[in-house]
RNA sequence: GGGAGAUUAGCUCAGCUGGUUCAGAGCAUCUGCCUUACAAGCAGAGGGUCACUGGUUCGAACCCAGUAUCUCCCA
């Protein structure tokens, strides 16, 4: 039989993804005599596709339910998608475009049908490149947010939430994303830094007599197409400089409207000239400023971002082509005092990337502080705990000076918001339209009411108002509260994410969880970071620096793509993505692979003795050691450490150690007894690994045996800690015998023989115990044929001292005298300085006196192992 | 402008309530090896004034204060 001599993920990862779904290993139902584990996927945008951040975030999923479901948990994990109504909306109208349609030449029916038909062919393609990755999700319970369940639990909890008097309609500043044409969230807006022009201009003083020459007033501005909107001019009642103006107007340059000049101590009189324009209409500020002075509002924009006939001047143009027009002209007339470039903060959108304009407009809103006081005391109080648990100081900061929620969208992508409107303007809130009409007749008295006379609201709801409810939502808990699923999986147990939905998704699961079921939907939220480039910048399509993450599986596998992604990526770190850690992933695959395809091939003889009693006591003890803190570092959530564990474990202490202690000569067989110890072993290894590299642990532990029907690592137990006896000592006398061959390899190293050419080791001390116990381990791992022991070092020899004890390595004829003096010297001289300064600090009263008795004991040992160790290095150096 | 966190080896990070020679890991580096499981490998080695300056303490990477730099959040 030959086994290919690297390992091949391509061959197998295809076929036990299949194997496992026809087992239905990931399917998951209420079971009372199991314990729940649930995890339910933040939901990636229906038409997106897969990248690098989704598999961090995945595979981290992955290791926690794969592991869950091995300790014999009801392992649920949920897949679905999200409608993300603005993202995909963007995305139909570029398409319709290509195609030549418009959307404003488009019903609402007509553009949904368009929307629909996009999503069935293209939605979904992230989930079936999930299962590329291993993701062990129940796929028939996979959920999309605006499916009919999903959607008819939105709109109950709109009219719930509507009743309780928590949701209400009301104009205020909104973020207007132009390009979108909608308004976005306050967590939506990202601020960028940018330079930006302020520009001076001049507003003339209206004269009180046409005698007089015009004076001026200077007023600086970055948005100088706003002033068509202006209705006043702001100045500090302490400036002096404007002293004279108080009570005076002004004419807004170009329009020649008259504005008056108001006091409020709210300006600034260092910023620009001191001198503020008052546009209630586009600015939030400006907009308080106008309420406290009872000021008109005047809204110069169009939807798109262009300016309305409001404005008078520039109508139809868009706000920056205005704005370069209003410099030009306002130069020419005189009336451009200055231009000067200062840094600012550009607020964009999100989702479109548009300069957002702040815009008064009719919005429906959600009332937090009710909603958020518990949420907050949830994560307060550890109820549910954030990893890294840095996160809480921001959660706090937010969750207290949280803002309403704008959960209105002018968008048609998304569900509509259940409100209808009766013809005397006012209007119902109803799950539908017969209730809607139910409500309408007893509310206007008129019982002639048709459905046709009700006009429902034309604005959709913000997609996290559907993905706030998802932990409830999938398990059908608005539908039917007190369903077996809901009761049994709710609350889920992690939540896996990124830092930057924290309160636009985490929060609000919270307030959500909490309103609805009186419980919190998860109990711990582990924190990824963003995957970066390794110059730190973030992975981004303009950039190009994204791998394809199928080209990625394709080439290194699953296994070690998923590992690579692990190995340096602690919670709430950013996780700066080099192709050498997919590469140490899959070297790794490797690694395990060729110590299977090693123990694969031995043979076995009967008839032969036990001999490596050693070896298995030894990583028997090693194992259930390492076990013990697997479990810690995953219980902390540690995911990375983890993972290091177990790599080190597999890598150094069963590769280089164990297998090379067991290994039998060439073409030699190995006795029954280690066989089965070390087939054992490496059973126990695939458990552990499996969570992480799920597609090799499965492919080798059915090449490794026999396996019945039901027999896959993917549902084997995962392994206890057993308590081995002695097991301190087990490692740490191993530990010297190691440290024995290390000093013998290193030997070999320096006097430039090979490792196998055969020498011999001699050893100066009184207890032989340990050589003779590891006789067998060190002979074999430094290959020396003989190891005796002395009372005077051999002639010609090269030594080393290790534990307190000198060993020899006769060389005949390869000495060199007096470098080896050199040497000697060397340690004694750093032995000496050691010693030194522990006596300084036994010889310190104070620390004598102050500490504690096992730091004192430690520092006397420590005092005498280097004076054994001063002497035993003066002998040799006397006798050279 | 307000707040939070960080600064340990070339890189990415550990280092729990101060105390095993002023520190660990992985990767990278260097040296030597095609030693029949693995060159996607083996063996060995080197590498750090724990950002800086003070303080507390018998003792500080760890506690305190200040300084510098960086990151994130909010305005």
């Amino acid at each position: 039989m030959s086994i290919a001599k690297t390992y091949n993920p391509a061959d197998v990862e295809a076929k036990w993804y299949q194997r496992w779904q026809e087992q239905g290993f990931f399917k998951a139902k209420a079971n009372p005599l199991k314990t729940p584990y649930s995890v339910v996927i933040p939901p990636p945008n229906v038409t997106g596709v897969l990248h690098m951040g989704h598999m961090l975030n995945n595979t981290i999923q992955d290791v926690l339910v794969r592991r869950a479901r091995m300790q014999g948990k009801e392992a649920c994990w949920v897949p679905g998608t999200d409608h993300a109504s603005i993202a995909t909306e963007a995305k139909v109208v570029a398409l319709l475009k290509e195609r030549g349609i418009e959307k404003k030449d488009l019903t609402r029916e007509q553009f949904l049908e368009h929307a629909w038909e996009w999503k069935e062919k293209y939605g979904g393609i992230i989930l079936e490149q999930l299962k590329k990755l291993g993701a062990s999700c129940d796929w028939d319970r996979t959920r999309f947010t605006m499916e009919p369940e999903l959607t008819e639990a939105v709109l109950r909890v709109f009219v719930d939430l509507h009743q309780k008097g928590l949701i209400y309609r009301g104009i205020r500043m909104v973020n207007w994303d132009p390009q979108g044409g909608t308004a976005v969230s306050d967590e939506e807006v990202v601020a960028k830094d940018t330079m930006a022009k302020m520009y001076h201009l001049r507003y003339e003083v209206v004269a009180d007599s046409a005698q007089q020459a015009p004076q001026f007033m200077t007023v600086a501005t970055s948005r100088p197409e706003t002033i068509m909107a202006d209705v006043a001019v702001a100045v500090n009642p302490n400036d002096s400089r404007y002293t004279h103006l108080h009570g005076a107007k002004v004419r807004i340059p170009l329009l020649g409207r008259e504005i008056p000049v108001i006091l409020d101590e709210y300006v600034s009189i260092e910023f620009g000239t001191g001198a503020l324009k008052v546009t209630p209409a586009h600015d939030l500020n400006d907009y308080e400023l106008g309420l406290k002075h009872n000021l008109p509002v005047i809204d110069i924009l169009n939807n798109d971002g262009s300016l309305n006939e409001k404005a008078e001047l520039y109508v139809g143009q868009d706000r920056f082509a205005a704005r370069r027009n209003i410099v030009k002209d306002l130069e020419a007339a005189g009336l451009l005092d200055k231009v000067e470039e200062y840094a600012s903060v550009l607020q964009t959108s999100e989702r479109t990337g548009a300069v957002i304009e702040p815009r008064l407009s009719l919005q429906w809103f959600l009332k937090m502080e009710h909603l958020a006081k518990p949420a907050l005391a949830a994560v307060e109080s550890d109820e549910i705990k954030l990893h890294p648990p840095k996160f809480k100081n921001m959660y706090r900061v937010w969750m207290e000076n949280v803002h309403d929620w704008c959960i209105s969208r002018q968008l048609w992508w998304g569900q509509r918001i259940p409100a209808f409107y009766l013809p005397d303007g006012t209007y119902v809130v109803a799950l539908n339209a017969e209730e809607a009409l139910k409500l309408a007749r007893e509310k206007s008295g008129n019982q002639e009411l048709q459905v046709s006379d009700l006009r429902q609201d034309e604005d959709v709801l913000d997609t996290w108002f559907s993905s706030w409810l998802w932990p409830i939502s999938v398990f059908d808990g608005f539908k039917d509260p007190d369903n077996a699923d809901v009761n049994y999986f709710y609350p889920t147990n992690d939540l896996v994410t990124a830092p930057e939905i924290l309160f636009f998704w985490v929060a609000r699961m919270i307030m959500a969880g909490l309103e609805y079921r009186r419980e919190v939907p998860f109990r711990n939220v582990y924190l990824t970071g963003i995957v970066r480039d390794d110059q730190g910048r973030k992975m981004s399509k303009q950039l190009g620096n994204s791998p394809d993450p199928l080209d990625l599986i394709a080439t290194y596998g699953a296994d070690g793509v998923r590992t690579g992604m692990l190995f340096s990526s602690p919670a709430g770190n950013d996780l700066l993505y080099d192709v050498k850690l997919v590469e140490q992933g899959r070297n790794f695959t490797n690694k395990l692979w060729n110590a299977f395809r090693l123990t694969k091939g031995w043979e076995v003889d009967a008839a032969l003795p036990f001999a490596n009693a050693k070896a298995v006591e030894w990583f028997s003890a090693k194992l259930n050691t390492t076990l013990a803190e697997l479990d810690e570092h995953f219980d902390k959530f540690r995911m990375s450490d983890a993972l290091m564990t177990i790599y080190k474990l597999v890598w150094d202490d069963f590769c280089s150690f164990y297998l090379e202690m067991v290994k039998p000569a060439y073409q030699a067989p190995i006795d029954p007894e280690t066989l089965r110890y070390t087939t054992s072993f490496l059973e126990t290894l695939l458990k552990l690994l499996h969570p992480f590299m799920p597609f090799i642990t499965e492919e080798i532990w059915h090449e490794l045996a026999e396996r019945g029907p039901k027999d896959y690592v993917c549902v084997a137990a995962w392994p206890k800690p057993q308590s081995v006896s002695g097991a301190p000592e087990l490692l740490s006398r191993m530990e010297k015998a190691l440290e024995i061959v290390a000093g013998v390899r290193n030997i070999r190293n320096q006097k430039g023989l090979g490792p196998n050419k055969p020498l011999t080791l001699a050893a100066k001390t009184d207890d032989g115990t340990l050589l003779q116990d590891y006789d067998g381990v060190i002979r074999k791992l430094a290959a020396l044929s003989e190891v005796t022991l002395v009372e005077t070092a051999p002639a010609a020899s090269v030594s080393f001292v290790t534990g307190g004890t000198e060993y020899f390595v006769p060389l005949e004829g390869q000495i060199d005298l007096g470098a080896e003096k050199v040497r000697l010297e060397k340690e004694l001289e750093y032995a000496n300085g050691f010693r030194e300064s522990v006596l300084k600090k036994l010889s310190n009263e104070k620390f004598v006196q102050n500490a504690k008795p096992d730091v004192l004991e430690r520092e006397r040992h420590k005092l005498a192992d280097a004076e054994a160790k001063i002497a035993t290095l003066q002998q040799s150096l006397n006798s050279l």
